[in-house]
DNA sequence: CAGTGGTCTAGACCACGAG
DNA sequence: TCGTGGTCTAGACCACTGC
């Protein structure tokens, strides 16, 4: 991108890197429905000698907007203007001791139990297990400031996590242990309602019933299973994110 | 990168563009505890010359694990493996009645509301409006195979969207026409549990007080607010994603 | 101040898949 | 089949920031 182009568009206060700034510009264009939802788009040569760039960088401003959902590219189709675009949000769910000291709180948690025995039929499918293969169930409590802030209900697969059996729990929160003991490769996350039944609403301090939001998340290091969790959050949680 | 190289990490399945084998490279070295957490790693320029491969590949590789939070990279201080990676998950949230559709099912929806009226101040703040200013509230509940799916709650700024006023919501939902008519540059995103209410659980075909997931959205275009939604969704309903 | 990552270029080859 | 996007290279300049 020339300097004149540059100069342009920084100032309608665009970051000062060339891809951006293409990217906004192309943008730009889409919202004027300079290019109508469904529309194509010049292809990556063109748009390189129009914005006189490198048609790398146009290749990068149109990843970006492809990543985003906003256009649709397919070889020789070239690139359109996608008609329903849907949002796309990025979740980022960090260990519960770090989303709580990063609210300025104090963290603590509690095991409740800790017992190891061949899960139910719903947890042995969901980590693949063999018939009477034991697994290890943890149930940690997380505190934030005294108060409670969600439930850990958690079945570890013995197998490929061994180390499980004998780690310090009161020490170390499940959910921190396992980030740090045993990366997986793939998992698949669940966001959820749930009625306060009296195993969660108890130790949440929650009345019965009471409507609660809950993660579920099963965890897998290549071909194994490695863990599968259930946090509940405390009455009145929200996920919230910029979109 | 060389041939040799490429093949033999082609062996492990990998994918056969030079930056994904390097990236899973890098990241089998990370699981395997070869660059513990928080352990540094070598520059780019290093790792080039190690894999015989130019600079931009291994900037592509390491910047796509930052992106997904594994590796933290800065400026003189070099790439270190996170100490706590927190999971990242990419939420797709499409238009309901695409959703619906891609289930295989038949969409309909209902306007329930429609009516233009100054908004209670939690709303008007949320779309920061002057007082008095009037606003365009309209509810509609979509149906899977007839079934209650979702309820759809919202309030759209006037100001911004002056063609909300006269728009076909019989036709097409106010959800799906927003995103044809009234493209965003930003907006926030809420997941949360609520207990439904009675104006919740009627349309919904649920008891009052069971545990109902929602979304909150809240979408800007530019300097003005476009419109502020909560999407209540029948019980059970679930937002997965592969992480 | 000096090393690191961030970005850009010009050119090249190639995989894919629509026509 | 052949235009399009996807990728890779070698080299360059620069912004940032820890030392």
């Amino acid at each position: 991108m020339n300097a004149d182009t540059r100069s342009a568009e920084t100032k309608n206060s665009a970051p000062s890197v060339a891809w951006r700034e293409l990217r906004d510009a192309l943008l730009r264009r889409i919202h004027d429905k300079v290019w109508g939802p469904g529309d194509p788009i010049p292809n990556e040569a063109d748009l390189a000698r129009e914005f006189r760039c490198a048609r790398t960088t146009v290749n990068r401003a149109l990843q970006d907007l492809a990543d985003k959902g906003l256009v649709t590219r397919r070889r020789r189709a070239g690139t359109h203007v996608t008609r329903n675009p849907a949002t796309r949000a990025m979740l980022q769910i960090p260990i519960l001791r770090q989303e709580i000291e990063a609210a300025g709180r104090a963290h603590r948690h509690v095991v409740l139990e800790r017992r190891i025995e061949p899960p139910p039929s719903l947890i042995r499918f969901r980590l693949d297990l063999s018939e009477g293969a034991e697994a290890l169930a943890v149930t940690a409590l997380h505190l934030a400031d005294g108060r409670p802030y969600a439930l850990d209900a958690r079945w570890i697969n013995l197998q490929t996590t061994p180390n499980a059996r004998g780690a310090p729990f009161a020490e170390i929160s499940p959910n921190e242990w396992l980030v740090q003991n045993a990366a997986y490769t793939h998992g698949e996350l669940a966001i959820l309602a749930e009625a306060a039944d009296a195993r969660v609403a108890e130790p949440l301090g929650a009345a019965p019933g009471a409507a609660i939001l809950a993660l579920e998340r099963t965890t897998w290091r290549d071909q194994g299973s490695v863990t599968t969790t259930r946090i509940s959050f405390a009455e009145g949680y929200r996920i919230t994110t910029a979109i």
